[in-house]
Formats: C-alpha cells, structure tokens, sequence
DNA sequence: AAGGCCATGTAACAAGTTACATGATTAA
DNA sequence: TTAATCATGTAACTTGTTACATGGCCTT
C-alpha cells in the first residue's frame, strides 16, 4: 500500500461522512480545511480516479449531469488509518513578497512608497484573513476544532505585528 | 514579454551578481531566499532552459562536469525589472500537522499521547528553525534584509506559542 | 422557451520532487 | 591509486493550476 499524499487522505477523510461527488468533495475540503491546506477541483478529480484504480474508494454509478459519487471502501479505510499513524511532513511556506522585497532590496534602493503599496495591499489580505479566523473560533463549539483556527489566528497576528514594525509602513 | 514566475525570477535576479553555472545559482538561492521561496536544483535547471530560449540570460560555453555558465542578458534585466514592478502574489501555507490533527479530530477520539508526540517533533523543528532566524539576525547588518529574516523570528514563535498553548502538549 | 447560472468534470500546461548518471577532486 | 565525495546535470514522475466543455436547473 503507497504512501498517501496528503490531498488523497483528506479525499479519503471527506468520504467517510458518506458518499459524495468530486465536487462536493472539492467544496467541503476548501471550506473545512483550504486554511490550511490548498485544494483544487481539478486535483481531487485526478486523486479520486487514482484512489479507484487502488480501491481505495468506490465509484457509484453516474448522476445527472456525469455527477459521479465515490464511497470509501474497506481499504480506504485501512489506508487512512495508516497515514493518520505517520509523522506529519514538513510546512511548506512561500511567500511572495519577501521574495520580491529581497529582491528589491538586493538590486536597488527602492523607495518607500512602492514598499508600502505592496505592504498595504499584504496588510489588507491578512487582516481580513484573522478576522475570518477570529469569526470562526467565536462560532465553534468544539474545542478540539478550535486549536487549529487558533493557529491560523496566531500566524495572521504574527503578520500583521511584522507589518507594523516596518519602517517603511504606510499606515498605523 | 510572459509573466515571470517567483522562480525565474529569483534566478534572473541572482544572475545580477555574475556569471554563474545552474548548481551555483541553485545553492546560492537556497541560502539566501530558501527560508521564504523553496527551490530545488532540478527546477533552476529548467528555468534556465526556458530562460534561455526567451533570451533573457545567455548561456556560455560548457566547462569541466558539463558546468555551464549563465549570463544576464540585457532582455533579462528588463524582465526583472519588470517583475518587481509587479505586485506580489498571494502566500502559500501547507501545514501538515494541522491537516493531520483535522483528521484525527474527525475521525476518531486520538489519545494525548500520540497528539503530543506529533507535536513534540513539530516543536523541535521550528524551535531549531527559529534558533537558526535569531542568529541570522544577530550577525545581519543591512537593516533592509533584517526585516526579512524577523519575519522568520515572528512567524516561528507564533508556531511555538501555539504549540505552548495546546491541552495535550508534553513540555512546558 | 430562452438566457444565464451552477454543477460537474476533463484536458493541457506549469511547477515541484525524486531518483539517478557521470565526471572531477580530494583524502586515505 | 583507489575510494569517497562533491559538482553538475538530466529524466521521470507527481503535484498543482488554468482553461475550457457541457448539460441540467432556475428564473423570467
């Protein structure tokens, strides 16, 4: 049995509240968990067709509108019991603008009001992100849930307290 | 003129420094950007390849072990100057951790050990990772580049405060 | 019943990773 | 002078993104 990726267990995961299509699968992953962990449809169309040839999920018959709904199997499963044993991998982190202000930095003296519009434009990004994720810690019940929304809040403060500390900053 | 990509980009803006061969350029960025833009060699290489089918570096004649060498052409420093004109992208974050701690959350009702074990080696990773930021920091004297790396510091002891905060954490 | 939107999916492309090949250099 | 290591690169594979196709559903 492969190692599963981490976007195949999730598509394992969603399966086991029932069965559901491709797309449904897409839409409940990005809302439960695309925080912090990036999906795209096309991904898990792709995960799923493999998952099948495995047998580790099972096509049901096709819908309306090719609506194809997948079911977990015995071995799905067994799979995703095996990978929620192994160590999580390591953080993956890419961060655009530090890679352009070193690049700035490096080739030129850039002048403070082109840093600030890139700063800002980041700033608006990340404040309305915390203030998603402060939305949903005060809307969950379950605590368990709630640490991982306050990761989110946590690393978005982080941000946002290094914006502010930059000399360059446009605003307060 | 395409849009670059962060990658190429990086590779352009290396190349201001000289001529250099596609394993230098892939070790000199992995030092100076590797914290904020993951490379491997593999993907310079290919940029590279492109980069020079667009003109914008040149390559040069091969050395010893196949080395060749790379030069910036004078269609690359435009490109790359307009690239840092461009605003930069949205970030990437994939933490395997949390998606993992999702799923055990989900599916079953995990005992504290296995979540602290999980989160003990998290903690050792970013614990050294943040150790390695401050003493960048400490030795760094352009004030510009410092910046980048306090981002490192912030964002590293959000993820420690986080983990310090969790029910079922093994250390204080 | 026509037009627009939503659900559903595929295909093509781009980027990222892993595994491997090979020829210098260096150290024993 | 052999063995180990490092520099250098390619090829194959996996994952991620973008663009597009199509047919049912809902409104008017």
């Amino acid at each position: 049995m492969r190692e599963l990726n981490g976007t195949a267990a999730a598509v394992l995961g969603f399966l086991t509240t029932g069965e559901h299509s491709g797309y449904d699968i897409a839409k409940g992953l990005q809302s439960l968990v695309g925080d912090f962990w990036n999906v795209t449809t096309s991904q898990i169309y792709r995960e799923l067709r493999t998952l099948a040839s495995e047998g580790l999920v099972a096509a049901g018959p096709v819908g309306a509108r090719d609506r194809r709904p997948y079911s977990l199997t015995a071995a799905g499963h067994e799979a995703l019991n095996g990978w929620l044993d192994e160590p999580p991998g390591s953080d993956t982190v890419r961060v655009p603008l530090l890679l352009k202000l070193f690049m700035l930095f490096h080739l030129a003296d850039p002048d403070d009001g082109a840093l600030a519009k890139m700063a800002d434009a980041y700033r608006t990004e990340h404040a309305d992100q915390l203030a998603r994720f402060e939305k949903q810690l005060a809307e969950l019940t379950d605590s368990r849930f709630a640490h991982l929304v306050r990761y989110g809040v946590l690393y978005e403060r982080a941000v946002l307290s290094w914006l502010d500390s930059l000399p360059w900053r446009s605003r307060a």
